[in-house]
DNA sequence: TATCCTTACGGAATTCGTAAGCATG
DNA sequence: CATGCTTACGAATTCCGTAAGGATA
């Protein structure tokens, strides 16, 4: 057994079970890569993947088992090197943050520029994705710590911790009906056309949920990755944005009003996450509790150490 | 790195830091083992042992945080051999089971009986030793569960279940004087002399703890690491003995008379141990519910699956 | 027929053990 | 001076990539 079967058979669970893929990714000859998982298969004398003749389909029963083992394992070894890392200097080094389009623009500047002065000799990297694509490169190792809104719940092998809470605005632009008669309704609201946040982005469920609740059908004429598009639109004229309210300025934003709208929609829990059983440089807690303050190293270490579906043991004995 | 550059770490801390000895454990040369230690240290950039001159002493502050994951990685190791072993064959290998003696002579015979019937193919391990030594032998991967009554706290490695309760009897010739005047008081008992197990062994800790809190001072003659023992220097007329209920047989005991002596004694509790985060093979499973019918796969996993002092995590959430 | 996995083979790199060297208690 | 770690070197093994073969959509 060794790291390059290992790592072989990740690799083809995550390239759809195609070795040709597989020997790109891990630059090295496609036999080579068959050879590795075949060697693995025979030492430990079962079959992992399942084959339709000479094609791999798919993981068997055994595979099944096997694979989250070896994901595990190459974790563990990626933790080795990072725990390396740490000892050779702790204030250098790489940090990857996957967030969505609304935490890098609205939530994430201020925390990243605290954390540059206090650890300048780090690489930032700071990769942008729909939520589900956070999610997809925490679990892939490419990014440390994911942040988003959405859908990061439903990985169980993430862990995710509340950061801060928000709410929606309304944002039209000067002179708008809306601007007067007090806070608006959702019926009202949902007399004008409508532009927010594609489905899976900031919020945007509870936005449907609210109506959908009420019994109304919302006129949704443009739906936006971001805020800056939809603010865009609004000042077009072709609508009535709604916006996390993290995301409108006075100042920037001069050709539109917002109306605070958290009467009328759920609150929001944007949420960081990192994959479970994953070591954290220290600079990377240190990036958390300048993000969510609530967040210290010990809260995010207890999360971290906390196995899937953690619960009371039964301490119920029998008598002899 | 690699694996042989591991189970050299993980040895070398094993054995006290003596090369030499850990090539004769792994099969190998000791410069073999020398350079497997340093090209791991080079590829980390750090020094995991501390040497005085050329001798290792210790470890250094990153080797402390170092060796615990290298511990986890090849238990992950390991547990991918048996996760293949078990798709080989459900019902043949090995289980090790190491017990105390109490548990290997009384406890034990029934649940290992019921287990060669069900799974002939496996071949049992049974190894015997002072709870310490049991505690020790899972640490290590020479058992993979461990019986005894106590000292198995106290491992954070170990995850440990309750199997069953039992309590002490006062073992005693015919025609003893305790045998008259209704159940004996601890005053009365401490007027003869005591013969029962040594420090460490058997719930021998809630006999002096009883005697303590009465303020009184036994006088224990004789101590043994075993029952059987005990009954014999009881016969001898040595003295009075102090066993667990479980080890008297009124059949073939037959010179002695049991005095039950729950009420003297704090309950017992034998406990069951396995190492944290090892993958038990089916069987084992099997065994254990044999032993400690409450004790199902599901209670078992459960518990292993726990992590570390898990306690609930602060849902605290600042506000936007 | 194009894609994708397996088998075969030869060269290159790695690995490992023996022997010698050196420091320490 | 015995124990224990390191360095040096050569042989054996292992590893890996190229090239050819065969099966499947």
């Amino acid at each position: 057994m060794n790291f390059q079967q290992l790592r072989s058979v990740r690799e083809a669970v995550r390239c759809g079970f195609n070795l040709t893929e597989v020997a790109a990714m891990l630059y090295t000859s496609q036999p080579g890569v068959s050879r590795q998982i075949r060697e693995l298969e025979d030492e430990l004398g079962i079959t992992i993947f399942a084959r339709a003749g000479k094609r791999l389909t798919g993981l068997t029963e055994p595979g099944r088992v096997l694979v989250p083992i070896v994901e595990r394992l190459l974790q563990e070894a990626e933790n080795l090197r990072v725990a390396g890392r740490e000892f050779v200097d702790r204030a250098e080094g790489t940090l990857s943050i996957a967030a969505t389009h609304s935490q890098a623009r609205y939530a994430l500047p201020h925390a990243v520029r605290d954390f540059r002065q206090h650890y300048p000799q780090v690489t930032l990297n700071l990769h942008q994705g729909s939520p589900k694509q956070v999610a997809e490169m925490l679990l892939g190792g490419e990014a440390d710590i994911g942040i988003a809104t959405e859908a990061l719940a439903g990985y169980p092998q993430l862990v995710t911790l509340p950061c801060y809470r928000w709410t929606h605005s309304i944002v039209v632009p000067h002179d708008h009906p809306l601007l007067h008669g007090g806070p608006p309704s959702l019926e009202r609201l949902a007399a004008f056309p409508i532009i927010t946040y594609d489905r899976g982005y900031t919020g945007r469920s509870h936005i449907d949920d609210a109506f959908a609740r009420a019994g109304l059908r919302p006129d949704v004429v443009i739906t936006a990755m971001d805020a800056d598009v939809i603010k865009t639109y609004v000042e077009l004229g072709m609508g009535v944005g709604i916006v996390a309210s993290i995301a409108v300025d006075p100042e920037r934003d001069r050709p539109l009003q917002a109306i605070d709208a958290r009467h009328l929609f759920e609150i929001n829990v944007t949420r960081l996450a990192v994959r479970r059983g994953s070591l954290l440089r220290g600079y990377a807690f240190a990036f958390i509790e300048h993000f969510a303050p609530s967040l210290t190293r010990a809260v995010v270490e207890d999360a971290l150490a906390l196995a899937i579906g953690a619960e009371a043991t039964t301490e119920a004995v029998t008598s002899a």
